[in-house]
DNA sequence: TAAATAAACGGAGGCACCTCCGCTTTAGTG
DNA sequence: CACTAAAGCGGAGGTGCCTCCGTTTATTTA
């Protein structure tokens, strides 16, 4: 069975190390600069703040939307990542807040990107059913914790607060909108601690 | 009620005369360059053949969307009201298979246009109830009067004729598409007259 | 018909896209 | 270490997009 390792070669061979160097600087610069700019950001600029030519992006995304799709699936990654962090590091009722409050920022990128990202959601799908099952895996486990720990009550699953959290995607693009979703985080965790067998 | 007329009159107002000419062109050449070169067609390069100059066609439509919605909504209006004018000309079978010829070319170019007109259609929602309503419409008066002549068999509806139709839309992009589509709707319209009463 | 005015025109200019290919760097090899 | 092939780099240049505003033209009014 040594085809299976010779099977997975010609899969993707690895990059060259300045290759490898200058593909994350892109990304990580992208990052930015969509969140920043919108989607329109100039890809001319995304080059020149990253330190190298215009040709080198095209060569590693060949159109906006390849690096539109990394940069989108890195953030999701992170929000991921961010979850089991967070949920080591603090009480399991703290980490879920703190983790809802990062989401509200990946929401806000998300809007930033709705137009661009409607197109390739429907192009691309598995690009909608993979990341939106990893981000309500991390979420269920942050809440089964603190459900689990006594810190907020046990009478809710993953499934209620993200419907809650929706009244965030839907409401309007007010200037204030980051605050608005601010406090309705804080409102929500409130309800969700009220009634926790830690807290009678 | 006077004032109803009078209500209609902010709607829309008139365009002036050159206004209006000019309009029309850019549509025309429009379409052709659409259906020639793909949604892609340089603009300057339309308003060139048209005669116009670059500003001009972006006052009339200030996104390259709104032309291509335009060129489209013209498209099928321009196949409906063949449907009626075939009807008039021709005994009911040639007209229904004639318009179906056309409606070959029609698909040709919604396929040409299909990256574009996704998101299109997905952002402008009634552009598709729309247009689909008027095909099939167009399409449903010439089966019934066909089949009320007895020029084809009536056991069958327009819903079944557009499902067979289905196959051309969905097929492959070779290049000898158009031919295949041919020979698809003769075939069709052979098996439409089988069993006809005029034939029996 | 002439003057006045609002509507429409058009194309120069600035910016971003993306391709192409000669030059540079890396990672093996003897 | 020196050499080489392959991988990667980068930016000039050609093209299209779209805005802006001085000029032209249709229409209205007198």
């Amino acid at each position: 069975m040594t085809s299976e390792a010779t099977r997975e070669a010609p899969v993707q061979k690895p990059l060259r190390a300045d290759a490898q160097r200058n593909r994350e600087k892109l990304v990580e610069v992208a990052a930015q600069a969509f969140a920043a700019d919108g989607v329109d950001a100039s890809l001319e600029d995304i080059a020149k703040r990253a330190g190298v030519g215009i040709g080198t992006l095209y060569r590693h995304f060949p159109t906006r939307e390849h690096l539109v799709e990394v940069v989108y699936r890195r953030e999701v990654e992170g929000l991921c990542h961010a979850a089991e962090e967070l949920a080591r590091e603090h009480p399991a009722d703290v980490a879920l807040e703190l983790w809802m409050q990062r989401f509200v920022d990946y929401i806000a990128t998300k809007r930033g990107l709705a137009t661009s990202l409607r197109l390739l959601l429907t192009t691309n799908s598995t690009l909608f059913s993979d990341t939106s099952g990893r981000v309500s895996g991390a979420m269920r486990s942050l809440i089964e914790a603190a459900a689990a720990a006594g810190k907020i009550r046990a009478d809710v699953d993953a499934s209620d607060v993200m419907h809650a959290l929706g009244g965030i995607y839907s409401a309007p693009n007010t200037p204030d909108w980051r605050e608005r979703s601010g406090r309705l985080v804080k409102l929500l965790m409130d309800g969700l601690r009220f009634g926790a067998r830690g807290s009678r």
